[in-house]
DNA sequence: TATGAATGAGAGTTCATTCAT
DNA sequence: TATGAATGAACTCTCATTCAT
């Protein structure tokens, strides 16, 4: 968890209207600067669509780039999420994890396309601090790939030889979905996708053909 | 080749000065864009970069979204490139082939980074007709990478299901070694990046290990 | 009454403000526009003018052209005013209503004489829409001026031989005199001015001398 | 003729050079001017009608507001003309006179028309000077129309009670046809409009029918 | 003499932010 | 606490004028 570097200013003192009406801005604001980019979204376009007076937002943000902390704030925790959703699986083989952890990736990357779109395109208006997180958080979804891969060859259920590299590739892979669902759909499905790009990774760290086929047939079970 | 849909306004009638000076201004502004993004860089700013003044700029160009428009004509014809590329490098085995093209392709990506990320960024603020044409051109990249795969499997070099799905991920692992590179390089350089790609690519098209070294030491030769 | 073609942009929601706001604008604009000119007028000057910041004139209006169109919708009623001020008079003979068509309108032309600069002056401005209503407006008394004549030929007050030319003579003279006041005024008030005008048109509609002097002396009491 | 009061500037001393260009200039930019307006008119633009560079203009002039004065001090003599009209066609009944003085001064009108509407509307951005030049020649034209009104009195052709007043009418009434002809001309020819303002002029003087008939028949044939 | 690229002040307009109500 | 009118700095773009060639 990073320190909170600077607060955001507010007039209230009502500590749960304020948590209340930042969620109300930054969900707004998240489509509105997905669509029209940061910039050419004004602070009278944000007040209509949250239904506030333009005043009204700065009784609980300080300025326009204050939203952008918040919306950092409330979603850079990819790796724990990740975590947190392997804890609740529990014990199974790393394989069958890893597998699982690239479905829950590639659909996270689907319902929240329009954040990884915003975020990929106006992250040079976040501060430092808030492209740091942002970093962070997919090292760390990386991270539990790469570990997960290790368990993996270490079991001998597969073998790895460069498990960052592969880690970065499935990330990308999904990530990419995001961004480009757009076209991407006149060809795959999200599940299509998904399958696709476990098939061809367990391809390469040398599972066998059989094998594949019945991980993802029990995988699409769960 | 699409053809030009609208042409950008000058004050000039010395070609060869418009040339140079949208060169010179479409470079600088490549530099601006992609470190403060397109709406955040002001023209004055960019005047100054190019050592013009204000007014000067608005000889050669008529808005600031012509410059958009610019950039994108010189950016657009990468699948000619490549095809170009290959028929310089004359008749060789498909697979080493696609290695050739995914060693070019990558180069350009790591040369041309700024262009990438300005691309991926700011694709908003880009008229429709520009936004077909560049991912057109990213379409006619893949669809080379397709070919290749599809020639190489056709001569048993290799076994390809989906070829789509491959060049697919061929192209974005390139395209993100230009958006993520600044901390990619702390694990890779361009080159380790690059060989990694082409080995697990290979494993995963069933290739044998040997082969795979072969063919990349051969490929590095060139 | 021609529809109103186009709204006028504006940030507010009340409309008595906008009213009012639109009022004081157009007002000073008037002034200004007759005094230096539609094109050499700047909104800075214009807000100053009307004691606002630069940037509050853009909540009650979109663009510097639309101050025209607003000067137009109010000014392009002029047929309509004269109708209704004939129809207030009541019956009596159409030679005395005309003398009192013609004391208005000169009336009008004198107290709107910077309405009417302006507009001479501006018209190239206007949209197509607006300048036809501003044409409108003027045949429209024109055809007041010509009824009135027709109807007085019928009942044989006088002698008309193309109404159209003379209710056009009568229009352009009141006309003129808001132009050309600066300088008429050095040897006419428009009383006499006026008067000189009804004189000389009944005159040449073949009013016998004594029923002229008459009418004037009648058309003095009102 | 009024005095020269200021010198437009120059950088050639070849005389006549200087007067050709400024001819070229002067006669472009009273129709660009006339069409677009002054301020609406660019260097460039006029530049461009004349075939000339942007910069060769300033050679032979010093600002653009100097065009202006060019232009008045080449169309200011239409009392002298006038003049020189009537000595010209020798000696007739002032009545005679008068007619053929309107109809040259109509035919003027309609031939200068844009002179006309370019006077009208750019008035505010002539000089004080040029300014007082311009009312003179139009009281140069009135004095003309006033004295043949007078001498013809003299002669009892006519009985004018105001000469004034009504040399104003001859005078507006031409003026107007310039600045109205595009929608008077769905009335009235030139010819028609010249000689139904003669008509009424010459009734509204107590000129009996047959004389007038007589007078513009004979005027019909010069 | 002629050219037209360059200059930069100043135009219209936008918009984050403030503040009286 | 909420409103939205007001502010004014800063934006994009224009154009009369200059000046190196």
């Amino acid at each position: 968890m990073t320190e909170e570097t600077y607060t955001v200013r507010t007039w209230s003192n009502d500590e749960k209207l304020v948590q209340e009406k930042r969620h109300l801005i930054t969900r707004h604001a998240i489509e509105l600067f997905a669509e029209k980019g940061f910039k050419a979204t004004t602070m009278r376009k944000l007040a209509q669509a949250c239904g506030m007076a333009q005043g009204a937002i700065y009784h609980y943000i300080g300025t326009k780039e204050d939203i952008l902390h918040l919306i950092c704030a409330t979603a850079s925790s990819g790796g724990e999420l990740m975590r947190a959703f392997l804890k609740e699986r529990g014990e199974v083989s790393p394989t069958e994890s890893l597998i699982a952890c690239i479905r829950r990736y590639y659909g996270w990357a689907d319902y929240d396309q329009e954040n990884y779109i915003f975020f990929s395109r106006e992250i040079i208006y976040f501060s430092r601090q808030d492209r740091e997180m942002l970093l962070k958080s997919q090292l760390d979804i990386m991270a539990v790939f790469e570990e997960l891969l290790n368990a993996a060859d270490r079991k001998g259920e597969l073998k790895v030889e460069n498990a960052a590299f592969v880690a970065h590739q499935i990330l990308i892979t999904g990530y990419e979905w995001a961004l480009r669902r757009w076209y991407l759909r006149s060809n795959f499905t999200l599940e299509e996708y998904t399958e696709w790009e476990i098939r061809m990774l367990l391809r390469q760290l040398g599972v066998n053909s059989g094998v594949i086929s019945n991980l993802i047939e029990k995988s699409q079970n769960i």
